[in-house]
DNA sequence: TATAAAATGACAACGGTTATCATTTTCAGG
DNA sequence: CCTGAAAATGATAACCGTTGTCATTTTATA
């Protein structure tokens, strides 16, 4: 993923900040994870590379990756948030088995397009939207 | 409200707790509310007329009323919960603006059915939902 | 009214995240 | 290449909403 590694560093350059080891280690663990990764769980990762890299690095470095677009923080019920990475065309939402955590992917444009006439239907322009279904996926409620 | 103290009375009966000055304070001051409100905000209002109530029993009166079906937490994007009335058939979702903080309760049973149907596609079960639509309401977008 | 169980309030602790700050690193200009 | 100003880093403390602890009080049952 070096071109996710240049929208970086091509956002750094137009913010004024600066490139860094420590910057490009972090991206390129997060860049390389599927699914959706907690701040110390990433700190642990860099660190098998990058030891001496601190977690408050790694939290600096996942809230410039939001601000760049390149990363969204998601927040399954739990305290710790987790991030995952973020594509104009990659937005989905999320089924979360309540029992085991797996964690379902979709997208479903029937039900976005539904959303847009609530609020229009309101006066809202709406941003951003967050939907999560919880419940027991297959195994968990067959077991 | 005599109802709603009712039903929490009812359900400390079946688990086999017991009635309190706090309790009963706590859940009055709740059931008045009409929007959202934090823990700490309850707080406030309850010493209001009971001086002396901690903050750490607003905590747990607030944790049995959930429980009891009667209190939901809710999250919007802000690390402090807010709470408000539950009840079967006052199932609703939220559109937030992200400028005034405006909160507006809908409910739509179209969308509602598709996530049933979504859920159902990847063999989930689903016990409950989050659908939370923010952005900038009609004031907020015009200004 | 006695008793066991539960609730209370004061306070400490927790956990994830952010602020602080001395030190190091980056990078544009010379 | 240097140099210097600006930015980043890492260690640590602080933050903040919430929960745990525990001695004391209150409730409900018999
Ligand atoms: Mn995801
Ligand atoms: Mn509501
Ligand atoms: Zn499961
Ligand atoms: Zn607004």
């Amino acid at each position: 993923m070096a071109n996710k590694i240049a929208d970086l560093n091509r956002y750094i350059a137009k913010k004024g900040l600066k490139v860094t080891r420590q910057r490009e280690a972090v991206a390129e663990v997060f860049f390389a994870e599927k699914g959706h990764i907690s701040a110390e769980e990433l700190y642990m990762k860099v660190a098998k590379s990058h030891p001496g890299i601190g977690l408050t690095t790694v939290y600096r470095t996942l809230k410039l990756l939001t601000e760049a677009g390149l990363a969204k923080e998601r927040r399954f019920g739990e305290p710790q948030g987790v991030y995952e990475k973020e594509d104009e065309d990659r937005h989905h939402d999320h089924l979360i088995c309540t029992r085991c955590g797996k964690i379902v992917e979709f997208k479903e444009p029937s039900i976005e397009e539904m959303q847009e006439d609530v609020a229009r239907r309101y006066g809202f322009v709406v941003t951003d939207h967050k939907m999560e279904l919880y419940g027991l996926c297959r195994t968990c409620s067959t077991a």
